[in-house]
DNA sequence: CTAAAATGGGCAACATGGTTGTCGAAATAG
DNA sequence: CTATTTCGACAACCATGTTGCCCATTTTAG
């Protein structure tokens, strides 16, 4: 709380903010998400999905891209198997892989997220004005370029 | 992937760009102080003692502040105490209560995150240009006013 | 003044989502 | 053919949450 930047506004108010954003903009996702007959569909697993993909995946395979273990993933992928949400086929190629696919569940599950975070884009567009909307985007890409991340929610409460 | 808001951009870039740049600031905060001697640190015992502040507070009361039950609150003032960031000490005008307070360890380490912050902001400014931030700032601060949300962590990963 | 309610702290059991380490089976490199 | 790598799984463990319960103490109602 003591030094300040040359504008004198303090520095710790900037991540605070963008956790908010991403937080309402998840919190939001989800609520509607459940509405629409996915109550359980939880951040991590919708990471996990879009990590599968629509061309399904194996295991190491999901773990690598999500940044964590492949054990790790295979717990999650047990979820999303439990919930209906995935499905795992043996590989007639490969004795040793087991491919990972979206069932149909899971495909609506993803539609509906692109479909809905979309809505949510289009709130804030009209909320702020498209440029302003676009300037934020453009600012975070510049600060925060790997982007891509999904591997977005161990390494806060994670080891 | 389906719809897009009406300038083109899909709206699931927005809620990533938000983490990334959340993480990046947090995770060059953590560098930092592990640099400057403070190597234990978590985002969750940041956002803790933030909760605890100068005065000191109960575990119910952080817990409050927090968001989560008094329960986890003390595990968490139990880790403080661990790394001795904080400790407690029995309040002499109420037999129920244990005062949770800041070790100048535990200051210290508020004060330099104070500090690192301000210079992260900063760079973000000198390579944005101050204006842009500030509108960043504005723009974040219209769609997710909250803000002071301290229950950052468990939202994500708890259940 | 006393009995009831509220509060604070802590314990236990459990859920989630990570981590290592290890192992066997299958594929691949030499 | 053998050595190495890879995949999937199991087990043990850690960190951080959750409820439910209990006890001591303080506050409040009557």
């Amino acid at each position: 709380m003591s030094a300040t930047a040359d504008d004198g506004r303090p520095g710790f108010e900037l991540p605070l903010l963008l956790l908010a954003g991403f937080r309402a903009l998840i919190d939001e996702l989800h609520a509607e998400l459940a509405r629409q007959g996915h109550p359980h569909v939880r951040p991590a697993y919708g990471f996990a999905m879009q990590a599968i993909g629509p061309g399904g995946a194996t295991a190491s395979e999901v773990g690598r891209r999500l940044g964590v273990s492949k054990q790790a993933a295979g717990k999650t992928v047990d979820r999303l198997e439990e919930l209906g949400y995935a499905e795992r086929v043996d590989d007639p190629t490969d004795g040793r892989r087991k491919l990972v696919r979206l069932t149909g569940r899971g495909v609506d599950a993803l539609d509906r997220s692109a479909v809905i975070f979309d809505g949510l884009r289009a709130r804030w567009a009209a909320e702020l004005g498209p440029g302003r909307l676009a300037d934020l985007e453009d600012s975070l890409r510049t600060m925060a370029p790997a982007g891509l991340g999904v591997d977005a929610v161990s390494w806060l409460a994670g080891g």
